[in-house]
DNA sequence: GCGTTTCTATGACGGTCGTCATAGTAGGGG
DNA sequence: CCCCTACTATGACGACCGTCATAGAAACGC
């Protein structure tokens, strides 16, 4: 993922995304956030007077505007776009981390979905959020592709539950196969639907 | 999900998985699951000398079996089993679930795989050989139904990748719409398989 | 120059966590 | 009756948590 991030305030965002992507939010500890982004401790009430939630939310706010600029980004380096074209970049991705980094990372609003949707309403409000800005993404590139407009967002929500689960498989086999897998069998499903 | 067990120990393991579910490993105490289990705090130590980390894969291997276990029940139950047909009845468990129960809970195995994976291989393990166990129920399914050998793996894989993620899309977003997309969207996909 | 705002430093507080030490009770075989 | 095993009760320990109070440093307008 995107290394950026200048100022101190936007380094602890982006490095508490990164914990939370691999530990969860519950076991990610304000400490430790400030710790890996080299941040001062004594800026994180200023910045974040919100406290702990506030500096998850806007991580995973964080994280879902990357994943929708990434998936610009995919179909902009694409010569001839295709639906399972996107759908391997994307796959792709993960593979690559995976096999360069290991296994140790998840995505993030995943993670705060799962330990902090029932207890943080903001928290989930924010994971919704950034799943609708991703799929809205993905849905509007599978549109300029040709897929017809009622046909988009559905697909959309198939491409990111299945790749979703595909990573949460993944972390758990210590395997890209689940990814590749379901890049595989949904491709041809997803490139029927253009025209 | 089925209320059983009998003695302390099996409802520790159960209760345990169903703090899971809602908030994670980490967020789940020790205390709390002896609270939730109405069982006695003191012989924790007994049954589960191995700690906390013991108790949450056992809790995990649990669900692992609850799963494989339901998908077997789910074909038994279907007078002309077919491959969508078996999907959406996965779905639909949880469609019914958060219809009637709220959006609380998810998969324990994801949540312990988002939060765990990387800090506890035991765990980790754990998770693998849940998904494994339900895959393996899912394929054997499959197969049951004239899925071709060859195929049954990779789709179980897939129909698992999809309905984890949809899982999370729809407590994040508090709304049955993605496991409906995902059931509506890949029934034909899973029935064209057979034969 | 000074004052004001923005940012950082540091230590402490109350609370909860997983674990452990120690002791006690129940129950069945001899 | 005794003993041994299985199980439960209770309190404490050290570590860590998120938050806060208080104070100091830098940056900037005027």
């Amino acid at each position: 993922m995107a290394t950026g991030a200048r100022g101190p305030r936007e380094r602890m965002v982006f490095a508490a995304a990164q914990l939370i992507r691999r530990q969860g939010v519950t076991a990610t500890g304000m400490r430790e956030v400030v710790a890996e982004a080299a941040a001062p401790r004594g800026s994180l009430q200023h910045h974040f007077p919100g406290g702990k939630e506030q500096l998850v939310n806007e991580a995973v706010a964080w994280a879902g505007r990357y994943a929708a600029g990434r998936v610009a980004r995919f179909v902009a380096a694409m010569d001839r776009p295709t639906p399972s074209g996107l759908f391997a970049a994307m796959a792709g991705q993960w593979i690559d981390e995976y096999q360069r980094d290991g296994y140790a990372r998840g995505c993030p609003v995943v993670a705060a979905t799962a330990d902090r949707a029932d207890a943080a309403e903001p928290t989930r409000q924010a994971a919704e959020a950034a799943f609708a800005e991703w799929t809205g993404a993905v849905a509007g590139a599978l549109t300029g592709m040709g897929v017809p407009a009622g046909r988009a967002g559905p697909l959309a929500t198939l491409m990111i539950s299945a790749l979703e689960g595909a990573i949460v498989l993944a972390r758990a086999e210590h395997s890209v196969r689940a990814l590749e897998t379901v890049a595989a069998e949904l491709g041809p499903l997803l490139d029927a639907a253009v025209g």
